[in-house]
DNA sequence: GTTTATATATGACTTTAATCATACGTAGTT
DNA sequence: AACTACGTATGATTAAAGTCATATATAAAC
């Protein structure tokens, strides 16, 4: 984890950041008060159960947040990419961390401490209005997920994080979008979908024989989109 | 569904709700802007992939929140009982709504029409900030939820539901606590565990015969908590 | 009170997915 | 190249939970 040097108002994050809603002068306080870091793929930025002591923001890079059982086993709850804040919800609600942020890349994130985040939430109408509106939006998703999970079998599920890694991860670069940009171990697969690492190497072993994906070195392929989420929503 | 006449300022739900952050003006004008209704148990206040047209506010009663798959089973999102709101989410994030509001007792619920509502959220810092830390708090028990469905076992979550029942249902009056207050079908409890009727049956039967739980009537009651504590968290 | 419908209960059976075991492939190390 | 470690792959077996069938209990309707 090495130190280095980002400007805020200059941060290729802020665009798509609540960044983009701040005044010179406000990205210029974030600025001065925030430390910036280089995490390498694998080291984690926060762990569950810590009390939040500022909120992160993902310059480059991407991240899992994930939450572990008594085995060791691990849940992912979401993914984070360039630009998105992490860290936030357990700072706003007052609450420890729920969930342990792990890079999957290398990652450089930027750390802002609690008082000028909530300052600048406080003075800053817009930035409050947006981040109200992300918060009502991810709850959405999450009960969407709520449902996928207690209703859909594990089947439909792979079908479904296939075509949400596809899309999470679409890079604007690549010419190739059927390609899956982000190259995660079948047992990170699993721990999205919540089911074992075999049975995620079996069903993709079957989406392969039915040429409904393919497999290029780590990467994975989608050939047929309409099949996967007609079997994504075969149920729900 | 019979409409009848409350008065937010006087309104027993104020207490527990955004209104109690609300000036007597603020109060007057949401009560003058409202509707209120009463719904018999089985009714429904709104339904899914409906644009929400304002907010809801149990004064009285409480209600499912459901989400339906295309066999028509139903998932079992979250409650909401007297002083809670309901499609507030939907309508900050402006998305359709996601969930069917369904009561489970007769229920008395206002209406606050949308732009009443959003003009109270932005005149009123302490109402937003209101809002902000009730999202973060219910996407951080979304999160737990989604880990539960993804990690334990169905056994697991029946525990887990049935404390969790107790202690959303505590009824202030009620000299027993143990006992859990509100009635739901075993349909209903399998549509919170994410699972099949029958299961939710047998397992219950087994609690009794393990004497953790007793069946009284249409209600149940906790013998052993610890024990269910234990079950509840025995992997996660 | 009798009929009808609905909820609860239990048994038999099937399906799905987890677990255990083992083999192979790839990448990094010495 | 041989060794090691780890991820991927596949088979065999077990366990968990779903489905189907049927019986009983409870509540609602006539």
């Amino acid at each position: 984890m090495q130190k280095i040097y980002l400007d805020c108002k200059n941060c290729d994050a802020k665009a798509v950041s609540f960044l983009s809603y701040c005044t010179d002068e406000e990205a210029e306080i974030v600025s001065a008060a925030k430390s910036c870091s280089h995490y390498k793929k694998g080291q984690s930025i926060f762990y569950e159960d810590n009390i939040p002591l500022g909120i992160y923001c993902l310059s480059k890079g991407a991240i899992k947040l994930t939450r572990s059982n008594k085995d060791g086993k691990e849940q992912i709850i979401r993914f984070a990419r360039e630009g998105e804040f992490l860290g936030y919800r357990a700072l706003i609600a007052d609450e420890p961390l729920v969930a342990t942020a792990t890079c999957i890349e290398d990652t450089v994130c930027c750390f802002v401490p609690k008082n000028v985040f909530l300052e600048l939430l406080e003075k800053n109408a817009q930035i409050n209005k947006h981040m109200l509106k992300s918060l009502c939006h991810d709850l959405g998703i999450a009960d969407e997920r709520i449902q996928s999970l207690a209703q859909k079998s594990v089947r439909e599920r792979l079908a479904e994080t296939l075509l949400f890694l596809q899309k999470t991860f679409q890079d604007d670069k690549a010419q190739d979008e059927n390609l899956i940009a982000v190259t995660l171990p079948r047992e990170d697969i699993a721990n999205i979908v919540g089911t074992a690492t075999e049975t995620v190497i079996r069903l993709l072993s079957e989406f392969k024989s039915d040429k409904l994906i393919d497999m290029e070195g780590k990467k994975i392929r989608i050939l047929n989109q309409s099949a996967l989420e007609r079997i994504s929503h075969a149920s729900v």
